[in-house]
DNA sequence: CAAACATTGTTATATTCCATAGCATTGGCT
DNA sequence: AGCCAATGCTATGGAATATAACAATGTTTG
């Protein structure tokens, strides 16, 4: 006889948890997203700011209403956001053409070099990504079954 | 000639961030979450909060911490959880057995009570996620190719 | 044993993200 | 002209998250 008494810390059990996919699909979330900030902590870049970058690249002089909603970020807190990439430069608020409200966004030459060099990094960390999936099948098993809840 | 000069208001152009792993999962991980608030919006019951409830049950009379690092939560953080589900009569705080420094934590009739009520209409969101994923085997590999990037 | 150190729960605080309300300016429509 | 919608913006609040510091207690070490 003569259990252990002595500070027995077993593991938990949490088999409850892992049934749950929202539960796994934000820790999955929030894994990536911690590597992406220490990739881009250097750059001073945050996933946010990367994608409004990139979907600028993809469509200058489109509206800012435009770019949060494709986003899903609020057109009220997309001020800031365009507010602190223009500050560094990375982007220009011109004039839209038939629209005096309107701001439509352009990446500068400063922003299109800084783009550069982030999906140039970018490009790594899905790299090691991929091969923790182990594999292009994997991913893009995975991504069509996130679509899916989307 | 003659372009059409009214406000051509075309769809965006996306595919650089539909080829992002980590703006897929977030948009999904958002999707499932929002689902998740609808649903328990009655109930008064937070993501995080459900998941407190159900690993206390599987686990009675664990000290805070222990409870909080297998959720990843900061045991600072933590405290405002526990004594909110507290204050509902949802668990309670017990003198751990060989230390006064921990508070052992247990669910009270009345929390089981309501956790299993979760736990029906939770079991309603999986399967609703469950169709939309197409099948047992796709939400298996799908929880099979997040824990790669857990 | 006494001293040094670690852990536990807690408070306070700052930051970031996200949502809503309201506003001035401008546009579109009747 | 008059009404309503859209656009960018400010202000503000809520929620999640991170850190620092603290008192009480436990653990380890000299």
């Amino acid at each position: 006889m003569g259990e252990d008494l002595t500070n027995q810390s077993d593991a938990l059990r949490t088999e409850s948890t892992t049934g749950i996919l929202g539960y796994r699909l934000r820790r999955a979330q929030l894994s990536v997203f911690q590597r992406f900030l220490q990739v881009f902590e250097e750059m001073r870049l945050r996933p946010a700011e990367y994608s409004v970058l990139l979907l600028i690249d993809d469509n200058p002089g489109r509206k800012q209403t435009e770019i949060a909603d494709a986003l899903g970020i609020k057109r009220a807190n997309f001020v800031t956001l365009v507010h602190a990439l223009q500050a560094r430069g990375f982007l220009e608020r011109r004039a839209a053409a038939g629209d005096r409200r309107a701001n439509a966004l352009h990446l500068t030459g400063e922003g299109v070099q800084f783009l550069a060099a982030a999906r140039a990094r970018h490009e790594d960390m899905e790299q090691q990504l991929l091969s923790q999936l182990g594999g292009e099948a994997s991913r893009n098993q995975l991504l069509a079954l996130l679509d899916r809840l989307s």
